[in-house]
DNA sequence: GCCAACGTTGGC
DNA sequence: GCCAACGTTGGC
C-alpha cells in the first residue's frame, strides 16, 4: 500500500434517486458510476483515484447531498458504452449524513457560491475543493 | 410542466 | 470553422 497522500481529491456525484439512489448504493454495497456522456464530467471521472471521497447528491428529486461515498475502483471503461471512450468508477457508500445538505442551504452559503455544483448545474460529476468539502461536512453535522 | 443553460449536430 | 437549430438536463 502506498503511503496516504496529503492531497486527496473530493467530488460530487449527481444521481436521480428514482434511477439510482443512495439506498440503492447501500443495498448493493458497491456501485458502478457509469452512463456519463459529458466531457467535463468524464474528465473528472478519469481524474478520480481510489480512496477519493465524493458527495452523493440527489438531483431533480430531493435536491440534497445525502451522504459520502468512496472511490473503490478508479479508471475503468464505462461498461455501458460500446465505443469504449467513456470512463467510469466504482464507489462504496461511506457515511450517511444525519442532516442532508440541501441545494438551498448551499446556495445560501456565500462561500459555496462558486462551486461547480452551483455554477454548472448540469454537470453530473463536479469537483469539490477541500475548503468546500469542509464547509458542507460541517453543515451536515447540523 | 415549464423554461433556462448547456452540449451537440449539421448546413454553409 | 462558424453559428443556428435542436435535444437534454435539472431547478423551480
Amino acid at each position: 500500500m502506498p503511503v496516504a497522500k496529503s492531497a486527496r481529491n473530493y467530488w460530487l456525484m449527481k444521481s436521480e434517486p428514482f434511477k439510482y439512489s443512495w439506498d440503492h448504493l447501500v443495498a448493493e454495497k458497491e456501485g458502478t458510476w457509469d452512463g456519463v456522456r459529458n466531457h467535463l464530467a468524464k474528465n473528472n471521472l478519469a481524474a478520480m483515484e481510489v480512496g477519493d471521497e465524493a458527495f452523493f447528491y440527489h438531483s431533480r428529486e430531493g435536491l440534497e447531498i445525502v451522504g459520502i461515498c468512496e472511490v473503490s475502483v478508479a479508471g475503468i471503461t464505462d461498461p455501458t458504452d460500446e465505443t469504449g471512450k467513456w470512463a467510469a468508477v466504482k464507489v462504496k457508500p461511506k457515511r450517511k449524513f444525519e442532516n442532508p445538505v440541501t441545494l438551498k442551504q448551499i446556495k445560501a452559503e456565500p462561500k459555496l457560491a462558486d462551486c461547480e455544483l452551483v455554477r454548472l448545474s448540469r454537470l453530473s460529476v463536479a469537483k469539490i475543493t477541500p475548503k468546500e468539502w469542509e464547509i458542507i461536512c460541517k453543515m451536515a453535522e447540523g
